[in-house]
DNA sequence: CGGTTGGTTGAGCTGTATCAAAAGATGTGG
DNA sequence: CCACATCTTTTGATACAGCTCAACCAACCG
């Protein structure tokens, strides 16, 4: 290394760290060797539900991924608003910093299982080995490009419109939908979803039943939907 | 190479290619070897305004890198809508794409030089050398970043507190902010700023009033403003 | 079971989109 | 260099969607 280590590394998505399964989208593929290399420098650790993992502003010493659960990743602002960036599912990363200094604060949905990676180690290691390094760099690309489609979603004026296409974005996550049932797991609370969507919590409660009265989902239970018409579902995800 | 080369390849700030000034906030730092090397690869190239580099869906085999002149990046929705991800200054890199796709269309705003990379050399390259890939890491980073602070922006509802925010991060650039003479210049059109900003062209026309009316900028002529009250327009940027 | 957290529903208000028209800038060719 | 045609921006009037405030209901947890 020939400066000190800039700890700027990204909230990345869908890595299969640990989890050699079948490559998804934009998924990661490592080589056994890496894999255990990565391994060495890995602790596993577990929290309980509603656990703040980092605060924003804390120095930031290691990178996360998710291995069972789901972590939420948001910003306090000043007005007290607060706006969450991601959803991380099982094999996402996260741990995004500025100037060594975490950017959000991460916090726990449900029990999770997570994986920490010391940052310097694993710059270290990304320096050494390229290929591994580009596998990396394909997830940070693929967040950027999920922030876009969150930016286009947060352009729509309409409400139903945005729960329509978030309940589409989380259809996308392996780990919360079934296709046989075509049940949607929506893990965090309407005011979760509100501050993902940039709407108050009613807006979402009124949306929610808007769509249900529409035919489209029919919610069962607080935390799971079921999309009854995938097709309108689809379409007004997409009439942008 | 083991694998064919994925294009994922990420419209990246701030790279200081080509021109080795004072490193920025998140700058690369690369060495004269590196520059070399990137040069070697490298195509020049002059466009005129509203000339299209690339659109949508066309195939990436190319990443970009503005020398001079300004760039914007934006999707045209289904509804005819268009919305602008990201506006390209000089050290921008973009290019970013999917599936060997470029995800946005990519059109200069004003003349501007390009520095075009192959897709191909620059991976090989930056798998080679896993410093020189760190620096374009970090500048992913930086992207995403940005990317969030956007969804923040969009978050808020009132339109003068979004052009605020969206004059203020336009000051950030260098190349578009005198710090003397407090004048940023907005070369994209009104309907850009509204694309970009999530909101209609006349509310964006009206915010501009609003924030005059207000004292905090005053604008010269079309493409330029002038901050007049510094203090209170990053108090209403940052009153989230 | 009581308390706490999370969610739904209703009434009124504010602000932005939309439609419409006019005014201002820009560029072209005679 | 001017006159015209086009594009961009501003300004005005109206409608509607979502925010806010407020009350009520449901679920979960010790």
């Amino acid at each position: 290394m020939t400066k000190p280590v800039s700890p700027h590394l990204a909230t990345l998505k869908t890595l299969p760290f640990m989890a050699p399964g079948p490559p998804a989208d934009g998924a990661v593929v490592l080589t056994e060797r890496q894999r255990t290399e990565l391994g060495r420098i890995a602790l596993r650790l577990r929290l309980p539900a509603r656990k703040v993992v980092y605060r924003e502003g804390a120095p930031a010493v290691s990178i996360y991924a998710v291995a069972e659960g789901f972590v939420k990743s948001y910003r306090e602002l000043a007005s007290g608003r607060r706006v969450i960036g991601s959803f991380l599912f099982p094999r996402d990363l996260f741990g995004l910093a500025h100037k060594g200094h975490y950017v959000n604060t991460a916090q726990s949905i449900s029990p999770v299982t997570l994986y920490r990676f010391p940052l310097n180690e694993l710059v270290a290691m990304l320096k050494q080995d390229g290929e591994m390094q580009f596998q990396f760099m394909m997830k940070v690309t693929h967040e950027l490009r999920e922030a876009q489609r969150r930016a286009i979603l947060l352009g729509r004026r309409d409400a139903p419109g945005r729960l329509a296409m978030f309940v589409s974005l989380m259809a996308e996550e392996p780990s919360s939908y079934s296709r046989e049932t075509r049940v949607v797991s929506l893990p965090m609370t309407r005011s979760d979803m509100a501050a993902f969507l940039g709407l108050s919590l009613e807006s979402v409660s009124r949306a929610a039943a808007e769509l249900r009265r529409r035919g489209l989902i029919e919610f069962e239970g607080r935390h799971a939907a079921r999309i009854t018409d995938p097709i309108r579902l689809a379409k007004l995800s997409a009439a942008v």
